[in-house]
DNA sequence: CTGAAAGCGCTAACAA
DNA sequence: TTGTTAGCGCTTTCAG
């Protein structure tokens, strides 16, 4: 491999132009920059990483720590985030590590690592939840991060504390809002328990919009862990009520796929549904949901991080002077979940 | 952040005794090692991984490229790939380094880049197919890498290329044997379109337990692109027939969840349904599924790049002297489809 | 076993 | 504008 020595021999200059031609290529004559140029086309040149990076103290890798493995469906919007993730920072010409971890503190300890050896400058939290322990670790050892997820149920939340976040209630109150218009009466909700941040939020966004009084909505909601077949069951019981739902909005695509099948086993193949994340498998079984703008969550999160343009990490902020945070909106993806025949209505 | 000096300052010894106790403790002196160590420890020293790097010149990096976007439920094999990757390269001390492509050029490419930049010393492939175009490049180049997919459709593989593959056509036999032994006696299938090497070697498992003729085999398979509602199609009109199927086996679970959508909407909720993939599709929706052992995988693709132990990159091989590949052995997960009433059966 | 010297490849200061 | 000098923090010679 050769070296800016090489290239500065080859293209008859000092090895300090060949870098800057590199780094700051405005200072340097037209002529000189061509040829220079040349000489790193011609040899193959590629400036070596950790040489840079031991020179300017910086990695300009991003650490991201990927989920544990969950029950997969509602997985995959995480997976579809370190995606992009990627996808962006190669623009920006950072890179991405990624590692694994067993609950706060051996992420902490990760990170920890990471960022002592100089591996990774900043980090992405994927999640955050209810008085998150790794925050304020974080802010307290001053490494730079941004969180996809907000600071659940800090009553003051720390203003060095960069995050972006989806605001599931008002997807959720807007889905409702157009089942209303669509004619729906009793729209059902099967969530998850409280306290559950993201889940608590996106079932307030039912509570807003569904017009229901406070006994109909606890006739109409169910709570349950994550899951196809707990969706399923939730289902099935607010179906046989004598006044069923018109509609039923969950708290996530597992839910909904279980709403949907337990429709369908009831003989109501039509029944709206709506879930949340927009996961592939919705789009499979065309099943209606809100999706999270994860292009827009992950530009914001790069820009909290290293400013619209460069890739040069900012410090967690000393103030709460400039927004450090962003609430981006999510949109409903309308599906005739119909379009597939899953059931229920055998030779129809 | 201290360095060696300060190490070495605290525990009374040369910069080059503290090197030592962190790389051949062994060479050291009890006592001395001792005392480095209680220095490392007070002041929370951690190499710096770019200095040390430059000097070792290796940078203890895998770089993978995460695959592009799909269906999403097949896609969740990969996630989970990836993931396991980087649980048992944190166990061997190696980062991994993550990057997205379009197509093969452009992934040979960042490759590039990365080699060059020894940001990453050696590359795990995600997926071959056909006259793979970037495995002779990557030999030709000397770049270390393994390939998760065996080299399809090479008259002459070569030699140096290692990889790692599971065998799909012992999975489905035996899923398809297990299934005959059950007292299935038409068992139908449902793949892709040829030629694809994981695909026809699927279908090849099928054919060989099928116990089927020429004429049935034609009348009891069907070949489609990958989907949900594909495998849909595909499984009804194959129950429409006179004599339908005991039992369908898939190339994938987006098929077969599919094709258990239409054995429920054809009032044979009881088919048994096989998939491929054991995604948490499958999971949760109760289907039974051909399970990679992706564990064995990542250990078999890190043994191959990197020894049974080390961390350091073993260079492409020179001869076929050794073993390059394994060939692994998926297992058949059966569940009840039943367990969840998916529709079909209303009240029952 | 421990210490001194050298240099990996690069870029930030400064001098020319 | 270009060239020179001086390290970034580490490990690998080679003497003691």
């Amino acid at each position: 491999m050769p070296t800016v020595d090489d290239v500065a021999r080859v293209a008859q200059v000092s090895r300090q132009t060949v870098s800057n031609v590199l780094n700051s290529p405005d200072i340097v004559r037209e002529g000189t920059r061509a040829r220079v140029q040349q000489a790193i086309d011609d040899l193959g040149y590629r400036p070596h990483a950790s040489a840079r990076r031991l020179r300017t103290r910086k990695s300009s890798t991003i650490g991201v720590r990927l989920d544990p493995l969950r029950d997969g469906i509602s997985g995959a919007v995480l997976d579809r985030f370190v995606h992009k993730l990627a996808e962006q920072a190669d623009a920006r010409d950072l890179r991405v590590m990624i590692f694994t971890a067993d609950g706060h503190d051996d992420e902490l300890a990760h990170i920890r690592r990471l960022r002592d050896g100089s591996d990774v400058d900043a980090f992405v939290l994927i999640g955050t939840d209810h008085g998150d322990s790794r925050i304020s670790w974080l802010i307290d050892n001053r490494v730079p991060f941004v969180s996809f997820g907000r600071p659940w149920g800090a009553e003051h939340p720390n203003p060095r504390h960069r995050w972006i976040d989806v605001d599931g209630r008002s997807g959720v109150r807007d889905a409702v809002a157009h089942l209303r218009a669509s004619g729906a009466r009793r729209i059902g909700w099967i969530g998850w328990p409280s306290p559950s941040g993201t889940g608590d939020e996106r079932r307030a966004g039912w509570v807003e919009a569904c017009g229901l009084d406070e006994a109909d909505r606890a006739r109409y909601s169910a709570i349950t862990e994550d899951g196809v077949p707990e969706g399923s069951r939730c289902a099935e019981g607010m179906l046989a009520l004598a006044e069923p739902p018109d509609a039923i909005v969950c708290a996530s695509d597992s839910l909904a796929l279980g709403a949907l099948m337990a429709a369908q086993a009831a003989g109501r193949p039509d029944l709206p549904v709506v879930g949340f994340d927009d996961t592939p498998v919705a789009a499979a079984v065309g099943l209606s949901s809100i999706e999270q703008p994860l292009d827009e969550v992950v530009a914001a999160a790069l820009a909290l991080l290293f400013g619209p343009h460069g890739d040069d990490v900012l410090p967690n902020p000393d103030s709460d002077e400039e927004p450090t945070h962003r609430l981006l909106v999510p949109r409903l993806v309308e599906r005739r979940s119909s379009h597939l025949r899953l059931g229920g209505n055998p030779g129809a």
